[in-house]
RNA sequence: CGGAGUGUAGCGCAGCCUGGUUAGCGCACCUGGUUUGGGACCAGGGGGUCGAAGGUUCGAAUCCUUUCACUCCGACCA
């Protein structure tokens, strides 16, 4: 390719609502373009990428067996409501008619879809297993789009579904993906943490997800110094902290405390640590029906985990609770203690046991000092959120908490979905059973982004070997040098010839520019052909480094050929 | 979905408060020339329904109403 030819719109000044080094230098570098709020478009360098990343994702996943199809992207609301989501997903999930006012979706993620493709379809164990995925353009109406290609509303996933006759057999399936799913992301030159995550909304038992650790990212992730254990913040688990309680002595009885509501004032108002008083959080509890009011008692030194919240009490999701709904529910703000009456409650499991405590005595102005939990019969949960510092609950190592990009999610989904779509096989008894479901998500498109946040400079992309949409960019310094114009041409045939991907930037522009775009642009290495050309010389930079090397114009080609 | 902003040339912005001829600036673009190892210079040039609709006015980019889009903070987010 010619870059006098290439569509590849460069700009100094990049949008101003880019913050991301990924989203301000696909933009500038002319990769990508925004055409709607997270709706993107892919300008020839971007394709070239996005291909790049895909045929890598193709081509492991096909050596395991596993089969590529397309699904359709609009998906009739009938089979959401089938599997029960359709009310569940909410407005994120685009719901639209056609001209007979049938209800469509644009498909957010597609178990119901390919369940239905499979259903009566496979009919037999001896059909079993078998593992579908699609590269699909997918849609998710985001409240708040964001961070370029990293949040968008529309992306491309790669979502596989595997169908198994038995758990063991999902569950070898599971780990198989996992290794593979690792050696797709060494391939693309990704640094990652394979974490332990909460399953959310699409439900089933075990998950991970992989996480591309980098500054900017979006979620929490939970690392122990000391093992390989590796969780999301929302499932991260730790060992109970070890409080001493051995001189702490407290006479049992209600305590007048008025005006004390937050743990910090009740900390300083009895002088103690905060291990050993009690906090409520309370919530609004949005369920598909109702709403309510949730509490949660955990160590006045902890914070509520929302997403293990959440799951405790089976809520959709939950909301801040107003003082008003509070009262409403016959709660006194400030002053709630775990023995209260008449409300769904949840108590954390490291309280579990503890003793004295103090806590809210459930009318204003008090609280109970001395309380314990010994033979308590709450329904105990794990609801804190890991910090770092804390201990890991597998080899009691310091804990240490870091940012990382979600760019794959592994689930074991069991028969959730084959059940509510009635999707069964013929067992060996010849009895009709639900598929056990594995799926297997990667965002596509986000790892274009994912890979310029890991690798980026001040001045640019910097692409991976596997990702790069050229191996070289041979830059005539001057393009109306005759003799550089020739060489380069010859260089160019030269490699082209040999397969490799070569991009000539033969523009009549100067030098300097000419650099920064390639810097820009970030392949992985330029030949500059210059002035030494009259002493039989040509430089070789590499991107990574910027270091430039001077090298005889003759061996450049078969120096090349070696990268 | 709450709160706050912004829409003027491809991009970034000024002009609006205080209405008044032909709506400006930088970058980008086109032509000619000089340049050619780190985003050059000179000269000339093209490009705007001022987001849209309605209203006030002799007159609206500017004031008013409605609407749409985009962005930021938060909530949300397999």
């Amino acid at each position: 390719m010619r870059l006098s030819r290439l569509f590849a719109p460069t700009t100094k000044e990049a949008p101003k609502d880019a913050v991301l080094p990924s989203h301000i230098f696909l933009v500038r570098g002319g990769f990508i373009a925004q055409i709607g709020s997270g709706i993107y478009n892919y300008l020839p360098l971007g394709k070239m990428v996005l291909d790049r990343i895909r045929s890598v994702v193709k081509e492991e996943l096909d050596a395991v067996g596993n089969q590529e199809v397309l699904l359709g992207f609009v998906t009739p609301s009938e089979l959401w409501k089938e599997s029960g989501r359709y009310d569940k997903f909410g407005k994120e999930l685009l719901r639209f008619k056609d001209r007979k006012n049938n209800e469509f979706v644009l498909g957010p993620t597609h178990e119901e879809a390919m369940v239905d493709l499979v259903r009566n379809r496979v009919k037999s164990y001896k059909q079993l297993p078998l593992n579908l995925y699609q590269i699909n353009t997918k849609f998710r109406d985001e409240a708040r789009p964001r961070y370029g290609l990293l949040r968008g509303r529309e992306f491309i996933m790669k979502d596989g579904y595997s169908f198994h006759e038995s758990v063991e057999d999902m569950q070898r399936e599971y780990a198989l993906m996992e290794k593979t799913y690792g050696r797709i992301l060494d391939r693309l030159g990704l640094r990652y943490r394979v974490v332990e995550a909460d399953s959310g909304a699409i439900g089933g038992s075990g998950s991970k997800e992989f996480m591309v650790l980098a500054d900017n990212g979006e979620d929490d992730i939970v690392i122990c110094e000391g093992c390989d254990y590796a969780a999301n913040i929302e499932a991260a688990k730790r060992a109970p902290r070890e409080v001493d309680a051995s001189d702490v002595e407290m006479t049992p009885g209600s305590f007048h405390t008025p005006g004390v509501r937050t743990i910090e004032e009740l900390a300083s108002f009895f002088r103690i640590s905060p291990d050993f008083l009690v906090k409520a959080v309370a919530k609004k509890a949005i369920y598909p029906d109702h709403e309510e009011v949730v509490l949660f008692f955990l160590r006045g030194s902890d914070t509520l985990q929302e997403t293990k919240a959440a799951t405790a009490c089976g809520a959709l999701e939950l909301a801040e609770a107003s003082k008003e709904a509070l009262e409403e529910a016959g709660l006194v703000p400030g002053y709630i203690g775990p023995d209260v009456q008449g409300v769904q409650k949840y108590v954390d499991l490291e309280l579990k046991e503890q003793a004295p405590m103090i806590c809210g005595d459930n009318k204003p102005d008090s609280h109970y000092v001395g309380y314990s939990f010994k033979g308590k019969a709450f329904d105990y949960r794990d609801l804190v959120t890991v910090e770092a510092g804390d201990r890991c609950h597998r080899c009691g190592g310091r804990l240490t908490v870091t940012k990382g990009i979600e760019v794959g999610h592994i689930f074991q989904l069991g028969t959730r979905y084959s059940e509510a779509l009635q999707a069964t096989f013929l067992d060996r008894n010849g009895k009709a059973q639900p598929f056990v479901m594995g799926t297997y998500g990667i965002g596509v498109s986000r790892l274009v982004a994912v890979v310029v946040e890991q690798h980026h400079d001040e001045r640019g992309c910097i692409w991976t070997e596997e990702t790069t949409p050229f191996e070289v960019m041979i830059i005539l310094s001057n393009a109306k040098d005759d003799t550089q114009r020739e060489y380069g041409e010859t260089l160019y045939a030269q490699l082209r010839e040999k397969g490799k991907r070569v991009l000539l930037d033969d523009r009549n522009e100067r030098f300097g520019f000419k650099m920064s775009d390639f810097e820009l642009f970030g392949f992985p290495r330029a030949v500059i052909v210059g002035k030494g050309l009259k002493e039989g010389k040509v430089e070789l930079v590499d991107r990574g480094t910027l270091q430039k090397e001077e090298v005889s114009a003759d061996a450049v080609a078969s120096r090349l050929m070696e990268s």
